[in-house]
DNA sequence: GCGCGCTATTGATCTCGATCAAGGTTATCG
DNA sequence: CGATAACCTTGATCGAGATCAATAGCGCGC
């Protein structure tokens, strides 16, 4: 039981995910088709439609999947967090843009290995369902933002679902204050959210002149009032915090 | 071989994709956990937040999934046609309202039996994997045209993969004339696209009075020209016309 | 220190889609 | 057939966010 901790540690926080459930002698055949692969902020890691002969779980740092459309609007459609996971079994092409928004450390896992590996560990298959049906709600969670959110309320759900998944790893109480580093640029955040760099940077000015939020430089973020945030979002949120 | 095709046969159309790779002796297991529901157009099937004690497949007509603000703004987060599965498996409670948007008849499962059936049915849990990482990718699809589109754009993109689905069901070649009848009122359209009814109704005006689509009645859409409708959709639409 | 490139802020103006409002169309049912 | 309700279309106006433009801060190499 420790060994399965102990080799699984190599790829630090919840990349463990993937592999906890599974059995030392399983994990060792996983090392096999294992290697990592680092980029630096502002790399691409492939562009949609290349050849992806991996798969990968992202170890530290943070990179986004974006479309394009031919005049250059894009849209980021999701953001991999450490432990997220990147490629799809049964499809040898990237779908999107994949970019490192921070630096970035991935473990990569050769596609075709990988997957025979999966094929006979159910473990792993049924964990790969559960990851995808997370980023499922996740998306559908950001469609209702898009399509239906004012600019102020983006950008504030923005930063209640950072701060709340900042505040979920450090264990810290929610109704505290909070502070995280913005992993994003304005463009990036106005790519994310459907909304011009301007907008953004106008709406953080103004829940800043609020007091809802501080900047500690320009990328550091400070919520003094969870609560009063959350409220700002638009969302339900009678419910628990981590949903 | 027959055995298996006429047994899902019962549940028409692509129901058969969750169960075409099973044995016989596993589709009986199927069938004892098996029962149909109705719902007539309008009727909600659950609320988010309602315990739900099956998963389901759609066997005929549509079914919305939406989120609801409290102030009354709605996005629908995806639309469930024939074949397209309903429920999570580990989860109890329903994420999104579901409602039947035309006259609906659904496949019921009950749950554990269902989850108990999958957990020993690799077919059936690698297929379960594949549809959601398909569902995904039609989520994340939706969230550019949410976030970038404009509303004619976000019209012609409606039509061109309502139009692109039904060719595909009727093995036309997509580059005659498509016609076929428009399942959403214009408000479910405009909760669908994250516009208005007001806009979605001149948009569609637009595109008639340009000769990019005919009406029929309100509800008959016919394309005379499915690839000029397509260039409207800004998107690439250079690669095959099923993606 | 200075110049350069990148990122962010702020202002002025414009525009697309929302909102408010008034009819029109179609189906159903007595 | 006429009444009612649901759905759709069109017009007038408004406003949030986009666009265009200027300026400011910041890090870095020389």
């Amino acid at each position: 039981m420790t060994t399965a901790i102990k080799r699984c540690g190599e790829c630090p926080i919840r990349h463990r995910a993937l592999c906890a459930r599974c059995e030392p002698p399983e994990l060792e055949e996983l090392d096999t088709m294992k290697y990592y692969r680092s980029y630096e902020a502002g790399q691409t890691v492939v562009w949609a439609g290349d050849r992806m002969d991996f798969m990968a779980s992202v170890v530290s740092g943070i990179a986004s999947l974006s479309q394009t459309m031919e005049d250059g609007r894009t849209q980021i459609v999701g953001l991999l967090l450490p432990s997220d996971f990147l490629g799809r079994p049964g499809r040898e092409c990237a779908t999107y843009d994949v970019t490192a928004t921070t630096d970035l450390v991935m473990c990569c896992f050769r596609r075709k290995p990988f997957e025979a590996f999966m094929a006979r560990t159910p473990h792993l298959a049924s964990r790969m369902l559960e990851m995808t049906l997370d980023e499922l709600d996740a998306a559908r969670e950001w469609m209702l933002l898009l399509g239906r959110k004012t600019a102020r309320e983006k950008i504030a759900s923005l930063f209640v679902i950072i701060g709340r998944r900042d505040a979920a790893l450090k264990l810290k109480e929610a109704d505290g204050e909070i502070a995280f580093d913005l992993p994003l640029t304005r463009e990036a955040m106005a790519d994310y959210l459907g909304l011009t760099l301007e907008t953004v940077s106008r709406q953080i000015s103004v829940l800043k002149r609020e007091g809802l939020i501080r900047l500690e430089g320009k990328r550091r973020i400070v919520i003094p009032d969870f609560q009063a945030l959350m409220a700002e979002t638009g969302d339900d949120c009678d419910g628990g915090l981590i949903g």
